[in-house]
DNA sequence: GCCAACGTTGGC
DNA sequence: GCCAACGTTGGC
């Protein structure tokens, strides 16, 4: 039977790839993922997924919301050498947030106070929980699906 | 296999 | 620029 749909968020740093690039690539791959559970988490991905699209350091917020094109493959960026397989998999942009979601608007509100993002906030590759990510869409503004 | 030292990430 | 959190490395 189908699993229920998972949602996701995953982080960037706008200085190494930011939502304007996601936009303007349309399909790109999320790679450069070294860390077990982020990876674990990209495992976890399946076509069609949902992820908001936070920037990090710059910013500090929810830009827009991204889907899973392809699930976990190979990571091609792993340095020659490096131990242990990496995996990436590629997202596509589906629209911006009308009004991005800040990290401090959520750090306010006890709601989120177990989000992945507030709780182990050097994961870059995390689960949002339906309840989390129906009430950030609402904060956002966003009318998606 | 444990634990201290160190490096990196990310918020402030 | 500083500091806290946390993952990784290396000595024992």
């Amino acid at each position: 039977m189908a699993p229920a749909r998972q949602y996701w968020l995953v982080k960037s740093e706008p200085d190494a790839f930011s939502w304007d690039q996601q936009v303007a690539n349309g399909t790109e791959p999320w790679t450069g993922v070294r860390n077990h559970m982020a990876k674990a988490n990209l495992k976890a991905m399946r076509t069609g997924d949902l992820s908001f699209f936070y920037h990090s350091n710059e910013g500090k917020e929810i830009v827009g919301v991204v889907a899973v094109a392809r699930e976990a493959y190979p990571d091609p960026t792993v340095e020659p050498g490096t131990k242990g397989e990496w995996v990436c998999v590629d997202m596509k942009a589906v629209g911006p947030m009308p009004k991005p979601v800040t990290l401090a608007e959520i750090k306010a509100d006890p709601d989120f106070a177990d989000l992945a993002l507030v709780r182990m906030s050097r994961l870059s590759v995390m689960p949002v929980s339906a309840e989390h990510w129906k009430k950030l869409c609402q904060l956002g503004g966003w009318k998606g699906k």
